[in-house]
DNA sequence: TCCAAACTGATTTTT
DNA sequence: TCAGTTTGGA
């Protein structure tokens, strides 16, 4: 029955895997049927009922931390190292670049160096692949350029402006979501305009028009069309859909409850007659449906691909019983799902704490307090404790709190390297060498930095650029026949112009990317306009574009981005910005951080895990949040508050504020239903005594019936609740009189409550409009009261 | 062409 | 509240 497996040279020197969980370092000398005994010998039943799994298609649902990526790794392995497939064959694909790194990385364990020959990588980059070999086809040329979705809402907004359409009434953003909408939809534009019926359907679908008309104007693709493109690409040339069909034997999709109908379209035109789809997924955590992913994709695999029942994998090795329990009982509360009750043979462990705080200010010092003492109790390092939030905006008081607390902490997401002016300016200036074409990088670059080709000129430019059927950079250098141009714009495009020719010769002859953007920089005259503005900011600038410099420095030295393929060989410098295109910025940071703090929002969260997790803003309103109310999307947001709670290992916490500033009007919320939802049995709840009324009332507050009180914020405790050895500035120390929590009275602002504690200075909230001052602890008229 | 004051609008965002 | 963008004046 077993088939003898293919016997593979190179595996010999295969290393002994260091860290991995048991099982991933089985050293591939071992041939025949022990071998493969081997190789399966770590999977649980189910497991290896995917992870042998031969032909046809198959769906694997994968509750949170029941080691999908292990089957999805090992079924790999299993297939090669049986002969059941050649490594060419297989496509694996993922939805992030760091999901894609880590299951290259863990079959390469397995199986050795032939993974190289698989396609390992994301949907969008093995598109981008695809559509490199055959962008002829499509008109395109194989240079071109990959527009994020910065890039992309510029040439909207282009298109909008060209259309004279009111930007007030019609945003950038909703055409630019109504048309990625469509797209993702596989709704082309003859499609759309033929379906519309509102006046903004019919708007969209002018702006769709040109929208369309001009990416490939500019040579340029977005994120959307790097999918759409390729399933046109399928559709349309059947040798190049049979050659890829009978390449890829063996398709295997990582988070499949995340696809969209143009995924969807693409693993069918992929997967062809044979139907070797492998898929994996959870249900229960798909939470991108704004994003257009279709959970009904993987509700309805099993009738789609007329295939048996899925195999289901609900052993969790990641959490506590308890933090399990919770978890389903949450989840239970949708409808329409595949059943599934995550289990564990694991430690009870420690009851969910739910805490009620004041507010947001109190909410992060007891988060802050919290952290501190586990991690004065050595209960867990700093950088296995993250902090979850549902919107972005929540981590400023956090970070403002961690920071007045001395907890050294990193934020993912946000504002991205990648997206800071500098950075895409610079960028801008290397895919222009690359696409001439690109006329939103030309906008971005002709006049940064300022040399006088304001928005007059570089509007002419593009009006005789249309004209004539010419690319912007051609325009410049015929700018002699622009009759409109005044003399001294003239002059500056005409050495704009040169500039980019001089250093488009040098991209030419030169191979490294890092001395190349040195070059970009110096001679575009960047560098020395931010030196010119002096001051911290144009400091940090410079200091962003030294880092990218490095970034380049590190791609020349070993190619840091996904392989590029052999089949269609692209310059370094395409690669090094298609590369940056792809790149997430998550990617980069998860892991770095030794002694940190994690914060980030809960979509971040997904696919990570941590000892210890808090989940704050547990409020109706925020989350869920009301916008999901009122589009009806609750249960995508309790989805949501399950994944979150999915990430901890060991300890979970849950807090809610009474009340909250939101957009400066403040708000009183009632605790979210999904608190609700939990089992009372399972939880511990506390109650900060503290009121923002009802000033004069007591010392400071306490703590309701909580069994263990967290370290004291608001107890009557003198000692602030974190004071690392560390500190160059101990609170106590410093503001001899003064506790977090005191109530105090100022001889101009009244009453008001000690919120937080600086070198020499006092944090005051103030009754009055609820304003929160410094003081300076020492000169300040304020005296303690109550 | 450039700067600063007014205005606006505001989830989540793997790529 | 606050940041990103638009508008108007110099």
């Amino acid at each position: 029955m077993a088939v003898e497996p293919l016997r593979l040279e190179v595996m010999n020197d295969q290393v002994d895997s260091d860290s991995d969980p048991p099982g991933y370092g089985v050293p591939l000398r071992v041939v025949g049927a022990s071998y493969e005994e081997e190789l399966l010998a770590d999977l649980n039943p189910p497991q290896r009922v995917a992870a042998t799994h031969h032909e046809g298609p198959l769906l694997v649902l994968a509750g949170a931390g029941s080691g999908k990526t292990r089957v999805l790794v090992h079924r790999i392995a299993w297939l090669v190292a049986t002969g059941r497939a050649q490594p060419g064959e297989i496509l694996a694909i993922t939805f992030t670049n760091k999901a894609a790194g880590e299951m290259r990385d863990r079959v390469a364990q397995l199986t050795g160096p032939v993974s190289r020959l698989m396609w390992v990588m994301t949907f969008h980059a093995a598109c981008a692949r695809i559509l490199r070999a055959h962008a002829d086809r499509l008109g395109y040329k194989r240079t071109f350029t990959i527009y994020d979705d910065a890039d992309s809402r510029r040439m909207v907004k282009r298109c909008a402006a060209e259309l004279e359409i009111d930007p007030k009434r019609f945003s950038t953003r909703t055409l630019k979501s109504a048309i990625s909408g469509a797209k993702n939809r596989l709704i082309d534009v003859e499609q759309y305009a033929a379906a519309q019926g509102s006046y903004f359907e019919s708007t969209v679908a002018a702006v769709y028009r040109l929208y369309e008309e001009r990416m490939p104007e500019a040579n340029a693709l977005d994120f959307d069309d790097l999918l759409v493109r390729t399933v046109n690409l399928l559709e349309l040339f059947d040798d190049v859909r049979d050659g890829y069909q009978s390449q890829f034997a063996h398709l295997m999709v990582d988070e499949y409850q995340d696809t969209n109908r143009a995924q969807y379209r693409l693993l069918q035109l992929l997967a062809g007659e044979r139907q070797n789809l492998f898929v994996v997924g959870d249900d229960f955590q798909s939470i991108y449906g704004f994003r257009h992913a279709e959970i009904r994709n993987i509700l309805d695999f099993s009738d789609d691909f007329d295939c048996g029942e899925p195999v289901k994998l609900e052993q969790n090795y990641r959490s506590t019983k308890t933090i399990l329990d919770a978890s389903n009982a949450l989840i239970a509360n949708n409808s329409g799902q595949m059943e599934k009750r995550l289990w564990s043979d694991g430690e009870v462990g420690a009851p969910v704490v739910i805490a009620e705080l004041d507010d947001e200010h109190e909410e992060a010092r007891w988060v802050a307090g919290e952290i501190g003492r586990l991690i004065e109790d050595a209960e867990v390092e700093r950088s296995e404790v993250a902090v979850f939030y549902r919107t972005n905006a929540q981590s400023r008081v956090l970070e403002d709190t961690l920071v007045r607390f001395d907890v050294p902490y990193q934020v993912i997401g946000g504002a991205k390297f990648y997206d800071r002016a500098e950075i895409k300016d610079a960028l801008g200036y290397l895919s222009l060498l690359v696409n001439p074409e690109d006329t939103v990088a030309f906008a971005r670059v002709v006049n940064s930095p300022r040399r006088g080709i304001g928005k007059t000129s570089e509007a002419r430019i593009l009006g005789f650029a249309n004209l004539v059927g010419i690319s912007p950079l051609q325009a410049c250098e015929r700018c002699q026949e622009i009759a409109a141009l005044r003399p001294a714009a003239r002059k500056a495009i005409g050495r704009f112009a040169e500039t980019i020719a001089s250093l488009g010769a040098l991209a030419d002859s030169e191979q490294s990317v890092a001395v190349l953007l040195e070059a970009v920089l110096n001679q575009s005259g960047y560098v020395e306009a931010l030196e010119d503005e002096r001051g911290v900011e144009a400091e940090g600038r410079l200091e962003n574009l030294r880092e990218l410099v490095n970034v380049a420095a590190e791609f020349d030295a070993g190619r840091v981005f996904e392989q590029s393929g052999e089949d269609e060989p692209i310059g370094p410098l395409e690669e090094f910005l298609q590369g940056l295109a792809l790149l997430g910025e998550q990617d980069k940071l998860v892991d770095d951080a030794e002694r940190l703090v994690t914060l980030m929002t809960i979509h971040n969260a997904k696919g990570l895990e941590y000892d210890v997790v808090f989940l704050i803003g547990c409020e109706e309103e925020v989350f869920p949040h009301a916008r999901s109310l009122q589009e009806g999307n609750l249960e995508e947001e309790r989805r949501l508050c399950y994944v979150g709670m999915t990430r901890a290992r060991t300890h979970l916490y849950m807090s809610y504020a009474r009340s909250r500033r939101n957009f400066g009007a403040l708000g009183y919320n009632v605790p979210s239903r999904f608190v609700s939802e939990l089992p009372s049995g399972l939880s511990e709840r506390q109650v900060s005594q503290t009121r923002s009324t009802g000033w004069a009332s007591g010392s400071g507050g306490g703590w309701g019936r909580g069994r263990s009180r967290p370290s004291g914020i608001f107890t009557a405790s003198p000692t602030p609740p974190v004071a690392p050895a560390s500190s160059t500035a101990d609170p106590a120390a410093v503001a001899v009189n003064f506790a977090l929590g005191d109530d105090i009275r100022h001889a101009k602002f009244g009453d008001g409550v000690v919120i937080g504690i600086e070198p020499g200075i006092v944090v005051v909230r103030f009754a009055e409009g609820g304003a929160e001052k410094k003081l300076m602890a020492e000169f300040a008229p304020i005296t303690k009261i109550g």
